[in-house]
RNA sequence: GGAGCCAUAGCCAAGUGGUAAGGCAGUGGUCUGCAAAACCACCAUUCCCCGGUUCAAAUCCGGGUGGCUCCUCCA
């Protein structure tokens, strides 16, 4: 068992990077906040769910042993109104977004978390943790409510910057008379009728928004874990609460030892919104330019910065959306595609003639996984081991488009075993876990239903094609090949015969 | 009003003190019956602007300008 690599990570309280020092070496204990599923996923939840699976993956690829909680908060003032909207039960409402949330992330290659709580079945840390609150000064009831006491807790603002007293200056904080001042958050809300309710010291109620994650903390990783996650937009007061919530009940210096925020997806710049028409779904992405190119655009990019989608709606004369474009997707897409040849070059030239067995392989070979173990243990830095990938890709392409001066069995190793660290790497990244064949095939067929390609006709004009060069009428073929170009379709001769792939460089 | 982020080539994007990764597009070339794919070469004396610190700054500090986010249970 090799030692885990030292990992540095941009920890959002000390605002610096640091070296991660687990609780117990080579354990990596992780929460990240997972989704209040009351409406089908967008694809910012993707992005999200995304940057953490990259970390945990890393943090495998790395040798770390990890153990990931992603909660669902499926009690919520969201999911109450959807419910009531549509007459459904609350919690049969969420159960349902939530599995599709899973299918979702799939899609993603999100690996499942390895415990996925609910805060409906956590009730009673729940409970217990603000009679602990309370018994410790930190919180108070009032008519059936219990709001924690934020001046109790000399810490409050650390992880994001915000003062107290700044706080009651603003106007949007929540005026209630029950409270004994306005930053004060409720850990426990009384019943209202029609809502999902359980008993407790204080009569019957549901948790406040905040009061979950610390109690599923504390349930599945102890009073202090390692990393925990969520979105930019969670630092405040999501995490502010957390941190005061559990630092409150179990004393200074427990809790998350590392913070990690995810940067935002916008849309042209712009925050998506329901309002900008610019909130797409899981499916509707992917299905329009593919899973693996939304993921490999992700880990084109770094985690904390924000990144953007480019995309256009296509109208047809009545002014009717037709389609959406992703320019920025569909680049990611055709990059994706060299990576799939490649694999494909590379796995067919393996197959006809082996491995090349055990024995040394050209230098270069070794850059790959060290290139990837050095960006990813920095930060979890995925766009510098993407840029490994191409050049292993690239040495790749060179050994089998040439190999001169190389012995045999060296080339054959060294291809072999570039096709086991891309796809290794790869793992760590969340992409190249296809087979070529089915990728391809799969890009192939969404391309040839977006320029609405006849396939039969292609056939056909390939067979024309294939009569003339067999004659040698040169001047006929390349008329078919003009034709064929004119559809949108590419005509690829290799030394294994004919093939076709549709252009997307445009329409 | 308070807190914070970002600004790198035509485009996307790494790099947070040591002399600008990578990709797309573009140009030339090898290969090819012609192409495509693949590969090779070229492609930012410079990192929004102005000052400062330093032997050394895209990186640190101060001041601008432009864009964005949080303080509204929005990932």
């Amino acid at each position: 068992m090799t030692t885990p690599a030292p990992v540095r990570l941009y920890d959002s309280l000390r605002k610096q990077k640091v070296e991660l020092q687990p609780l117990v070496p080579g354990k990596v204990s992780m929460y990240v906040c997972g989704p209040t599923p009351y409406a089908a996923a967008h694809i910012g939840h993707a992005y999200s769910a995304c940057c953490f699976d990259l970390i945990r993956r890393s943090l495998i690829f790395l040798g770390y042993d990890v153990k990931y909680v992603r909660n669902i908060t499926d009690v919520d003032d969201k999911i109450i109104k959807a419910a009531a909207k549509t007459g459904q039960d609350p919690l049969a409402l969420s159960r349902h977004f939530t599995a599709e949330y899973n299918v979702d992330m799939a899609r993603f290659s999100v690996m499942p978390p390895d415990v996925e709580p609910l805060v409906s079945t956590h009730i009673e840390p729940i409970v217990k943790l603000t009679e602990k609150l309370i018994e410790r000064g930190k919180a108070y009831a009032a008519d059936g409510d219990v709001y924690y006491e934020v001046k109790t807790f000399p810490g409050y603002g650390k992880l994001s910057g915000q003062a107290v007293d700044e706080l009651e200056a603003g106007a949007r904080v929540d005026v209630d008379e029950r409270k004994r001042a306005p930053a004060d958050f409720a850990l426990w809300k009384a019943a209202k009728p029609g809502e999902p309710a359980w008993p407790s010291p204080w009569g019957a109620g549901r948790p406040g928004w905040h009061i979950e994650c610390s109690a599923m903390t504390w349930a599945h990783l102890g009073e202090t874990f390692d990393l925990h996650g969520g979105g930019k937009d969670l630092v405040f007061p999501h995490h502010e609460n957390e941190i005061a919530q559990s630092e409150g009940a179990f004393g200074d210096g427990t809790f998350a030892r590392y913070w990690v925020h995810n940067g935002f997806l916008n849309f042209e710049g712009e925050k998506m919104s329901r309002s900008e028409g610019n909130v797409f779904g899981c499916g509707e992405i992917a299905a329009a330019v593919g899973a693996e190119a939304v993921r490999f655009y992700f880990v084109s990019h770094h985690y904390r910065s924000p990144i953007d989608f480019e995309f256009h709606v296509v109208k047809n004369a009545a002014g009717e959306r037709t389609a959406i474009r992703f320019p920025g997707l569909e680049a990611a897409d055709r990059r994706l595609e060299y990576f799939y040849v490649t694999l494909q070059r590379i796995d067919a030239f393996v197959a006809q003639g082996g491995d090349g067995g055990d024995g040394p392989v050209v230098p270069e070979c070794e850059a790959l996984v060290a290139t990837a173990r050095e960006a990813l243990a920095d930060d979890f830095n995925a766009p510098v081991t993407v840029a490994a990938l191409g050049e292993a890709a690239k040495l790749a392409n060179k050994l089998l488009d040439e190999g001169k001066g190389i012995a045999k069995d060296v080339k054959r190793r060294s291809l072999a075993r570039i096709a086991r660290d891309l796809r290794a790497v790869g793992k760590a990244l969340g992409v190249l876990h296809q087979a070529p064949a089915v990728y391809l095939a799969a890009r192939r067929d969404r391309l040839v239903e977006r320029r609405g390609l006849d396939v039969a006709e292609v056939q056909r004009l390939l067979a024309a094609r294939a009569a003339a060069r067999a004659a040698k009428e040169w001047a006929r073929a390349d008329e078919v090949r003009g034709q064929l170009a004119a559809l949108g379709v590419e005509v690829l001769d290799t030394p294994q015969g004919t093939d076709w792939r549709v252009a997307d460089s445009d329409a």
